[in-house]
DNA sequence: AAATAATGTTTGTATGTACAAGCAATAAAT
DNA sequence: ATTTATTGCTTGTACATACAAACATTATTT
């Protein structure tokens, strides 16, 4: 009935998509999001909280309850300086991250598999573009 | 730094079309759900919750919800009948759900224009091909 | 007719996320 | 040096949605 339509296909999809990388995820015990934002503070060690919500495109607010839920699993430590402040990766933190990155590689085959690898680079890259067009 | 991940594009764009959504459809006083739902049991008058929940693609509990949420804005009476149930459009039910209507065709019109029309329609087309490899 | 199954709806609860308002720390202007 | 502005983070609150379990009604089996 709305096959026409960007809004319910997009949020359709993504209901779904989420499903998959949720599922995924829980098995390290964490949100895709949040893996994905320990992920990004291993790859940028000095990244403030600002601009790991330029990286995630996340409001800030949402990067701070993401942080309190990181710390309150001893995967990171936050240690404020001044106005701003840092993070350092437990062991635990570490070995997540590294293994939230294998599952991305991995989900990233398995779509590839499941789609076909051109359509699903054609995909990926028009959201990319798509995203684009809008502002923050 | 997520560039070729989908759920991280697809996502983001989700977020940003649906903050779209939500402006529009909040001037009518609906959220965009809320809207199409409504719109939905216009079309089809005869349709229970789960068939409105396949048409939705969303949960039959995340339907009882919405139409609560219709039933206190007296945009729509819930009759109970067995073990279904069904609905009557109020005027306002009926004068909104064409205002959502309106809306919806609007929004199309101006993302075509925003992203062209090729673009657009393949977009679609591709998040509803998509769509259709993940089952429920 | 009583017991059981199937189907449809509702309720409790949880999660992800945004926005607005607040707070804290540094920087700029007077 | 004190006021004012800017910047970064946090807190309160709200919303959309899912899942699991409960409940209610009809259908099927015995």
């Amino acid at each position: 009935m709305y096959e026409k339509c960007i809004y319910f296909n997009l949020s359709t999809l993504n209901r779904k998509i989420t499903k998959i990388w949720q599922d995924e995820f829980n098995l390290l015990g964490l949100s895709p999001s949040h893996g994905y934002l320990l992920s990004a503070m291993a790859e940028k060690p000095m990244a403030t909280q600002k601009e790991l919500s330029e990286i995630m495109e996340l409001d800030a607010s949402t990067i701070t309850r993401f942080i309190d839920a990181l710390s309150t699993k001893k995967l990171i430590e936050k240690v404020r300086t001044g106005k701003g402040a840092e993070f350092i990766l437990t062991p635990k933190g570490i070995a997540t991250s590294e293994r939230a990155n294998q599952l991305m590689d991995a989900l990233f085959i398995s779509m590839q598999d499941t789609l076909g690898k051109t359509k699903f680079k054609n995909l990926v890259d028009d959201l990319q573009q798509t995203k684009h067009f809008f502002q923050k």
